[in-house]
DNA sequence: TACAATACCTTGTATCGCAAGGTACTAAAG
DNA sequence: CTTTAGTACCTTGCGATACAAGGTATTGTA
């Protein structure tokens, strides 16, 4: 069997979730979520991250300010909107309601 | 923002994960497996389910037999394999790492 | 024989993660 | 001034999945 790609999807979604957690913490430019969330043991690509935070961003849960870099071209630091706090509530819900059901059948 | 959609993208891929250790019990037909899912909250419609256990059965990791029924026709229940039993146990860790991240993230 | 209930399965749609490739800006080297 | 390397942002095409809706087959009862 091929488990990588059941793991794969496992993340699946989960990714949102642990973007908008990162986010809450601390305003982040793309190569920053890369090497934050690979710190937290999960593998993003730069093909799923833009349009994710593209469609954040379009549903009014992330906003973005351009910032100078001394070190290359600006970056798009993202932050929760308040309509993202709110979204995060829901979702820590979301997680725990998974948690449990995972627990449950584990027993 | 529509976070029910959101919370159906988590649950992808757990979904295998679940039925999984459901089966690591006990031999379940469909329905079996819906009822008690859904006693774990966790929704499944039937349409994502018959496709999910023939994969699963395709791929090694299920097999069934059928078993008469007092009220209707007969059931397929499905058991986990040796396979399935191995497969199952990478999926304990892949499902403890994303709950390490989730956790570590959440501080 | 007709009908309802149960059980299994298929098709079409939307969404997502990912690999690959492309564009634009900056700074340093020639 | 031109070229090159590095950084940052974004798009396209593909495979996989959950779900809604609809279909088929078997059983028991009226």
């Amino acid at each position: 069997m091929n488990t990588d790609n059941t793991k794969s999807q496992m993340r699946k979604g989960m990714l949102e979730y642990c973007i908008m957690l990162l986010l809450h913490r601390q305003p982040c430019y793309a190569n920053d979520i890369i090497q934050r969330l690979h710190e937290a043991e999960m593998i993003v690509m730069e093909g799923t991250l833009y349009p994710l935070l593209s469609r954040l961003k379009k549903d009014g849960l992330l906003g973005y300010e351009w910032r100078e870099s001394t070190q290359g071209p600006p970056r798009k630091y993202y932050t929760l909107t308040a309509d993202g706090q709110e979204a995060l509530t829901q979702l820590d819900a979301g997680w725990e309601e998974i948690s449990r059901t995972v627990n449950f059948l584990k027993q």
